[in-house]
DNA sequence: TGTCATGGTTACCAAAAAGGTACTGTGTTT
DNA sequence: AAACACAGTACCTTTTTGGTAACCATGACA
């Protein structure tokens, strides 16, 4: 008689599957902008002009894109002002900045790796 | 008179450049997979086979792919034995169990999203 | 009157990542 | 003689991600 492989439990969140949490985050803050971006803003609340200083090489576009998908899950919060011109603000909410532990071991990691590798 | 930008001091790995820690962290180990796989290996030295079980819903072509990026990027060690059939086994190296404690992170902090996405 | 600054949006295109299918070699077993 | 097991490789297609360029609205400023 068949059976079901070790039938491991899967996780949903917004109708896509993840066997394990390590999925989640990456599917968070996986892309090529997000972690930095929740970085910058775990160090100051910062406007949209700000953060396209700090990531001079990307897009109006991208950045944009990246804040909304943030947003939409809760890590980044987004603070219009009803004014000329525009000002819009980027803060992280409390749930964003439980990442904080994890973007500073990622940093740390990262410079570690890179020094090693310049000593062969 | 103009002046370059703040000067972030730009780190090289293999002629690309990276602005921070995180950003060479997520190219290490920010794929679809990478992350998961280290994280199994790193319960347990495995075959091939072994991982292909784990990770039935991708295809050998992409196991192979990723498990020989991170053997070029020196975390994970492959040892063949000379036999027929085949056998291959992978494990992490000494500097790759140096990223267990962000994955272990990355498991809880994904776990969690997860639990508190479901009480709205 | 014309230009600038801010914080976007949209349409379109290019590159990278991921996925699918088929094929390989070779001892051992049936 | 045929089929199997393992650990791949080759070639091609699809999906996702990233990038470019142009456009918008509004008030301030020259």
């Amino acid at each position: 008689m068949q059976q079901d492989q070790a039938a491991v439990e899967l996780m949903t969140l917004r109708d896509r599957e993840y066997k394990c949490g390590i999925d989640v985050t990456l599917a968070l803050v996986g892309g090529k902008w997000k972690a930095s971006i929740l970085w910058h803003l775990a160090q100051e609340t910062m406007r949209f002009s700000d953060l396209q200083r700090q990531f001079s090489d990307t897009t109006r576009k991208m950045l944009t894109q990246q804040l909304r998908e943030l947003e939409t899950d809760g890590l980044v919060h987004r603070k219009v002002y009803p004014q000329v011109p525009p000002k819009v603000e980027y803060s992280l909410t409390d749930q964003g900045r439980t990442i904080f532990p994890i973007l500073e071991l990622m940093c740390d990691w990262g410079r570690n790796y890179v020094q090693a590798a310049r000593l062969p």
